[in-house]
DNA sequence: ACAGAATATATGAAGAGTCATGGGTTGGTT
DNA sequence: AACCAACCCATGACTCTTCATATATTCTGT
């Protein structure tokens, strides 16, 4: 609040924005994520596309709505982007066994061939960024990431591994 | 966290994203905003309206490509936004006294007081979210991820107050 | 003073994301 | 068995964002 405008003082000291916890993730993770992303355009991706992939070269066949959770996208977004990349045969739709509502989604032998080398440059870059902070602070920042996330994730520990399906 | 049901060797126990630093604070970042957003819905406004309001209502007038970085969108996007919140009354802009290449921003009364009730709700929000974390970790998540932003703004050090022509 | 490079914002066309909804499926209840 | 609520993914219509570029202004060196 503090309506004051600038009486005597030049700055606020620090405003609002510069202290508001999502303000400072938001603009934090756009720097990092900014360079990171022109080598995802250079290789011809869209950065959903990345994300996307990124998710499914570590998993089994997901279901396209547990998908949309981890990569933050809403569901239909995902189908879209879904349809252009299962098009250039980097992933892969298949029916669930026994669900016939559910439809898995895993990354194909091209798919997982074309994120690998992108994979690796996002760990050194990664890594380049965040060695100023040294691995104590960045051990702290991620385990707080880590506990922000959790607190958020609603069904009391939702299992990593459940694809029976699969 | 992830146990096994499935004993042997089949996960990989931590993926890459679930340790990758960007994909955690998207992922962070998007659990604690959904929420807010909602609210900010609610009162009418957009995602980007908000932002660009609370971004403005510490500051002075500022040039319109200096907004877009603060609020981390393109500089069309932020000429857009702001055309629907003249026209609505919520900012104005200014002509820069000396350069006229620029355009300043400002937030009016009116726009103050819009913003000034969910200034305050994103504050109790961000404390509601946070006090699991304890006041220590929650300063240093703060004070990281400072810095992560602080090691990108290229100029040494960039002043955040010369808008001369205000 | 002038041409050309640089800066700052605006705009037309195109793209990506989202909302609301539809079609198809499953599971529980009567 | 039939019904109905809940569920999951796909799709049309729309909005928001972005890319590429235009327009206007300032700066720099000659």
């Amino acid at each position: 609040m503090n309506n004051g405008k600038n009486s005597s003082v030049h700055e606020p000291a620090v405003t609002f924005v510069e202290n508001y916890l999502p303000a400072l993730m938001a603009q934090a993770h756009a720097l990092m994520a900014h360079e990171f992303h022109e080598i995802v355009r250079n290789r011809g991706f869209t950065v959903s596309e990345w994300r996307i992939l990124a998710s499914l070269a570590d998993r089994g066949p997901v279901p396209i709505g547990r998908l949309a959770q981890f990569v933050v996208m809403k569901q239909p977004t995902v189908t879209r982007v879904l349809d252009r990349q299962e098009a250039r045969g980097e992933v892969q739709r298949i029916a669930h066994k026994t669900d016939r509502r559910i439809t898995l989604v895993s990354i194909t032998p091209l798919g997982t061939r074309l994120v690998a080398e992108l994979i690796e440059q996002a760990r050194e870059h990664e890594a380049r960024i965040l060695s100023p902070l040294g691995d104590e602070h960045m051990a702290e920042l991620k385990a707080s990431l880590r506990q922000i996330i959790a607190m958020h994730e609603p069904p009391g520990g939702i299992a990593l591994a459940d694809l029976d399906g699969a």
